[in-house]
DNA sequence: CTGAAAGCGCTTACAG
DNA sequence: CTGAAAGCGCTTACAG
């Protein structure tokens, strides 16, 4: 392939010119700027961009830490950091980790190596001890809500989300609920307990348990959820499914079983995925796509100005009647 | 941050050693490669990428073309390769492309670039003859049936795969079947609408356009498909939902508008998504993951090898019965 | 407007 | 086992 040297001798000029015109620089005259220009047509050539980076000591490219690809719930940020990243000409690394604490810390070190630019972290497992060094390599921005924590992050309150939730269902005379959650002792199911907690309190009722079911944020996770609560005596009467596929696959499972929905078992979802209007799911709608949009923005900002600083911010929530409660 | 030539400055060796040290060469003394590591550890030293990369030439990443992430048909070929690359130490970079031909483009320049060392194509809108003569700069797998054109391929077969759907409703009865395809005029489309065409020939029925739906591949234009089904008059008996997703939707709001599946409208459905068991739809069952999957195997060979060959690889269909037929 | 030269941070024959 | 030196392919002050 073609350098940047054998251009600059091909057009009879210097590489600097060279380097000028690829790089769309004023100042080159008109007759040596098309002398390059055919040259680089001549000899098929392209800048190799791995020496761009190196020099520039950027690579227009950020690294995402998801942990699943297939699950709708966890990779809908993506969606969001895509589109906007794609709009400002950014690359982006998808990095699976499996919730492996090694496998982010191996995309932190992207960072650290330079091969990516910023790092947007959708869900983690690590402290926040061990994330924090990096900030000395380059922009991090989480997607949850990061505390008081020298951390950039755009979240939906897991609080108030479920609490809005959980409020519906008592206002409407519920008073045995369970609840879906994601992994047990994660930042946000403890979040989401403490919620729980609360606003059964606030109906004189204690958090059973027993009725709390983990990693359950999949769509097969609401079919089991159906089957085990199926058999349960007493049994629930509502059930906050932590995402729209839990709440898909329960509601559809729960009446095979032959459980009335809402009269057996009332059900709320939450996200905004067509799956809830489809089957017509009641749930408190919250968009991670656009919590990811916002989190590349935030990077993207901290990229461009190259400077950081901790900030926050929270995507609205509210609950949407539909045919389940 | 620290480079190369002060950890050999402070641990008195040349680059040479340390860059030995760092690449787990043989041949360094046991004091030195002490030596070369404590300076490591002291000036939290790790090697910058770009210069890694620019150097051997290579960068351990490979492009993924992808028209939409939101759409779960389009997007699952994605979690085989994500899954295949982890284990082989390839991150990927996740190029959304929205079906613009430039988009598909810049894909391709950053292979030309040196960017990533491969590239794999789940769906494409140019035409082949622009996309072989980047074969020059790198490897491309494409994720469709590539006929004669010297490209490696993993694919399902379209022909098969709408054949087995229609065999088996005409063998039902059906005579009047409606489809819902891709893009109209898209490679794919053009397969299945040959398949339908002929499977209908076999029972003395032609393919009537207005039956055919274009751009339905997902929840939504289910939910849409079903609408203008009910409003038809005569109306086809049975639809070949073009995936999970579609024949999701049109299930669902078929029964919504009073129509009972499989009595009034039997619905086929394709892939092995979970949605489909949770529903209960009769599907053509074909692995997109394993399409992805494949597709990365192929295309990790050739980088490793250095030699690129075009090969055929098509992934199984069969037919799963379940209650919407 | 233009070019010689230094430099980005690494790897790798080559010679010892 | 070790190092001086060349080289990967670019950009960018600097001086003209």
């Amino acid at each position: 392939m073609a350098n940047i040297k054998e251009i600059a001798r091909m057009a009879g000029v210097s590489v600097t010119t060279v380097s000028r015109v690829l790089n769309r620089h004023p100042y080159v005259s008109e007759d040596k700027r098309a002398a390059v220009l055919e040259a680089v047509r001549k000899l098929d050539y392209v800048q190799n961009l791995n020496a761009v980076h190196l020099i520039k000591g950027k690579t227009s490219m950020i690294a995402v830490v998801l942990p699943y690809v297939d699950n709708p719930y966890l990779s809908s940020p993506v969606e969001g950091i895509l589109s906007e990243a794609n709009q400002c000409g950014y690359r982006v690394v998808l990095c699976q980790t499996n919730y492996r604490p090694e496998e982010e810390l191996n995309v932190l070190e992207m960072l650290r190596m330079k091969q990516v630019d910023g790092v947007i972290i959708t869900s983690r497992t690590n402290d926040w001890d061990v994330i924090k060094p990096y900030l000395a390599y380059g922009p991090i921005v989480v997607c949850e809500d990061a505390g008081d924590e020298p951390l950039s992050c755009a979240y939906i309150d897991h609080y108030r989300s479920f609490e809005t939730g959980l409020r519906y269902l008592t206002a409407q005379g519920h008073r045995h609920v369970a609840c879906c959650m994601g992994r047990r002792g994660s930042n946000t199911s403890l979040v989401r307990e403490h919620a729980v907690r609360e606003a059964l309190a606030a109906v004189q009722e204690p958090l059973r348990p027993e009725w709390m079911f983990y990693d359950a944020l999949s769509m097969e996770a609401g079919v089991e959820v159906a089957h085990r609560l199926a058999g349960m005596n007493p049994r629930p009467t509502a059930v906050l499914a932590g995402t729209h596929q839990t709440a898909a696959g329960l509601v559809a499972e729960a009446r095979k079983l032959g459980l009335r929905v809402p009269d057996d078992l009332a059900v709320i979802g939450f996200d905004n995925h067509m799956l809830g209007q489809l089957l017509d799911i009641t749930a408190v709608e919250q968009s991670n796509k656009d919590v990811g949009r916002a989190a590349f923005q935030m990077l993207h900002r901290y990229i461009a100005e190259d400077r950081y600083e901790a900030e926050k911010q929270e995507l609205p929530v509210r609950l949407v009647e539909r045919s389940t409660v």
